[in-house]
DNA sequence: CAGTTACATAACTGGAAGGTTATCTGCCTA
DNA sequence: TAGGCAGATAACCTTCCAGTTATGTAACTG
C-alpha cells in the first residue's frame, strides 16, 4: 500500500489535485481545468489516485465527483514518524552547536 | 524535490535500505547483503537515494559508506502535516459516533 | 428524438524504471 | 607487482508511465 501511496504523491499534477480536494469535492471538469492538460490525462491521475486509495468517487448524474480520502496519508507520515527522532537529532546538535557559539 | 522523494520511497527496497541506514552507516556490500538481487541494482538504487538527497557517502579506502539524510523525509512529512487536519477531523467525527451510540 | 455535457476507454508513442550480465576502476595486500 | 575485493559503469531488455488523439457511453436538455 506504501508502494502505491507515495507513487501517486510522487507526481506534482496529483499533489495539486489533492491540495484542490482538500478544499472539499469537485469534479473531473473543475479538477481539469488548471492544468493544461487533456482530460483523458487527468482520468488517468484519478485513477491513479484511486486505485491508491486517496480519492473516492460518487455520482451525480452525468458527473463523477471526487473527494479526498486521508487513510493512506496517515499511512504514510507513520511510516515517515519512525524517521523523526532522526532529523531530530540533527536539530538538538544544531542547537548544541549555536550554544557554544554564544 | 518532494518529486524525486516520494519516488523515491514508492520502492520497497529503497525503503528498506533506508530503514537499514537508520540504524547506523553500512557500505554497499552491507545493504546489498538481504536482497535477491545483483549489486549494480543495488547500486541503482542508492543512486536514486542519493540523487533524492536521502543519503550521502563517504569514503573508507575501496568502501563507500552511506549514511542516512534526513532532510527530505522532513520535508516530505511536512508537506502530508498540511493534510493532517483532514483525518484528524474523521476521527473526531468517529468519536462523535461512538458517543452517540452509548 | 437529437444534440450536448461529462466522463471513460482504447490505441498509440516516447521516455524512464528496474532488472540483468559483463566489464572497468581504484585500492589494499601478499 | 600481481591479484583480489568493493563498487561503479555500460549495454541491453522489458515493463510501466504520462501524455496524446479518437472514439464510446450514460445522462441531461431542448
Amino acid at each position: 500500500m506504501l508502494d502505491a501511496t507515495f507513487a501517486a504523491l510522487a507526481d506534482p499534477t496529483r499533489r495539486a489535485i489533492l491540495a484542490r480536494l482538500a478544499q472539499g469535492e469537485a469534479t473531473v471538469t473543475e479538477l481539469a481545468a488548471p492544468f493544461a492538460m487533456s482530460q483523458p490525462a487527468i482520468s488517468k491521475h484519478l485513477k491513479v489516485l484511486e486505485k491508491a486509495g486517496l480519492i473516492t468517487r460518487g455520482r451525480d448524474a452525468q458527473r463523477r465527483p471526487c473527494r479526498l480520502a486521508a487513510e493512506p496519508l496517515e499511512e504514510a507520515t507513520q511510516w515517515l514518524a519512525g524517521y523523526r527522532e532522526f532529523w531530530e537529532a540533527r536539530y538538538r546538535q544544531l542547537d548544541a552547536v549555536l550554544k557554544g557559539m554564544e
